[in-house]
DNA sequence: GCGCAATGGACTGATTTCAGTCCATGAAGG
DNA sequence: CCTTCATGGACTGAAATCAGTCCATTGCGC
């Protein structure tokens, strides 16, 4: 940990930019990619739509998309009924050989931690509708059969509906964004077989945890789960 | 709560920018100024240094502090040695009438509950340097003294410390950003006095527990803190 | 005193981004 | 068939934003 700490004064303040829109825009829509919220030939909002979302021009979110369509992640059809579609089959990443700071994985990894558990905890806390409870169990379901290619979107997805759960919007939109940071580590480690068949007892043992409202437990499965990942990571990159 | 939980189709992309640059350039300097990380009279970094500290151009950030400079938050010296400045005096706030959502008001508090708690629990198992301590109880004393019109950025400044021994440059940033987001919210009630103290005595119990070590206590002092200003912001808002 | 140097102040032209408009496509439904 | 209409595709002119340059001011050290 090597943070300015005191002198208030050289705590630079938090970026309002952090590159062009049309850079970030690409990086957003990727983002949703990878993380299986659109999964394999799943259609996006139309674009006039999807532009208000991101509170970017409709003529900045066409660049956006055409890379992405001519980099293989979209598919587009004309006509009534057509749209932009998640590609069935992501390409293969070009491992972006930036190592990415050491420091600042921990500082990813301690962030996902603290998000990831108190959204676990909180989704036993909250009183579920038996909608909730079945979009939970077939969040999980989703990442059970998954096949190793198709795992991590399907396990971002299911951490994200855990973390729906909670009710709160920004602590979704928090596991969201630290899942999307964490994932650009862990594309750069080998998928260990062993390590999956864990991550879902892991994932079982939380949803049960969360449904039969047991806050510690579910806390506690979490953050086990998440240790499984780190020590990966570390020992891979640390 | 009424979040659109399911079908994640529908679940809409964040936002890629809020507003245009100008806009959001003024609301982070404003907001650096209501947190107290820039204290009446003191010296922001010259205005190339921001201008890339926000990822901004030095021509959008001029126009926003000349901006905050009209509304009297800042001052201007030319010359060697010259700056800005933060105003011996903060503006009147004039209260943005508008009365933010309910739902809104729970999502704030509950994010504010993960981060604080965390960090706090964080900070008190980190070991920490003589200087780190130093800063803390400084940090502490500055809270304690403080006039009740100078209370609230120096209690966001205080809070801010807290986070800042976590050792996580994330964890900071979402302390920073959520305390903003309350701050607009605690500027539309009264500061009690009874209130206030009651402040003061959670505050030395969250450093005792912090500076002795004991997660646990820090954990809990910060959330008896935080259900303080909770229980408040509800009865007036809610 | 005098010049150095770091700062805010002001301008210019290029680039990005925007809002708005109209066109092209093509499945659904008659 | 033919019409409908929600969608992607393409263009325009305006506005925002940028990078870069030079000027104006002023306290400090020589």
């Amino acid at each position: 940990m090597d943070m300015p700490q005191f002198d208030a004064g050289a705590l630079p303040m938090r970026p309002v930019r952090r590159g062009n829109a049309f850079e970030e825009t690409v990086e957003r829509v990727l983002e949703n990619l990878k993380l299986g919220i659109y999964g394999a030939g799943t259609r996006l909002p139309p674009e006039r739509e999807l532009a208000a979302q991101l509170g970017v021009s409709r003529a900045t979110l066409r660049e956006a998309l055409a890379d992405l369509q001519a980099a293989g992640y979209l598919v587009s059809r004309r006509g009534r009924y057509g749209g932009t579609f998640a590609a069935e089959v992501l390409p293969e990443r070009p491992v972006p050989a930036n190592q990415g700071d050491a420091g600042d994985l921990e500082d990813v990894l301690l962030f996902r931690r603290v998000v990831e558990s108190a959204a676990a905890r909180l989704a036993a806390e909250a009183t579920l509708t038996p909608a909730a409870r079945g979009h939970l169990l077939a969040a999980l379901e989703e990442v059970d059969h998954a096949a190793t290619d198709t795992f991590r979107p399907k396990d971002a997805r299911f951490h994200i509906a855990v973390a729906e759960l909670s009710g709160s919007s920004r602590l979704v939109a928090a596991v969201a964004e630290v899942r999307a940071q964490a994932s650009d580590l862990l594309d750069r480690i080998p998928l260990l077989q062993a390590n999956l068949d864990h991550s879902q007892a892991q994932h079982r043992e939380l949803v049960d945890a969360v449904l039969r409202g047991d806050a510690d437990a579910a806390e506690a499965a979490a953050v086990a789960h998440l240790e499984g990942t780190e020590r990966l990571l570390r020992g891979f990159l640390g």
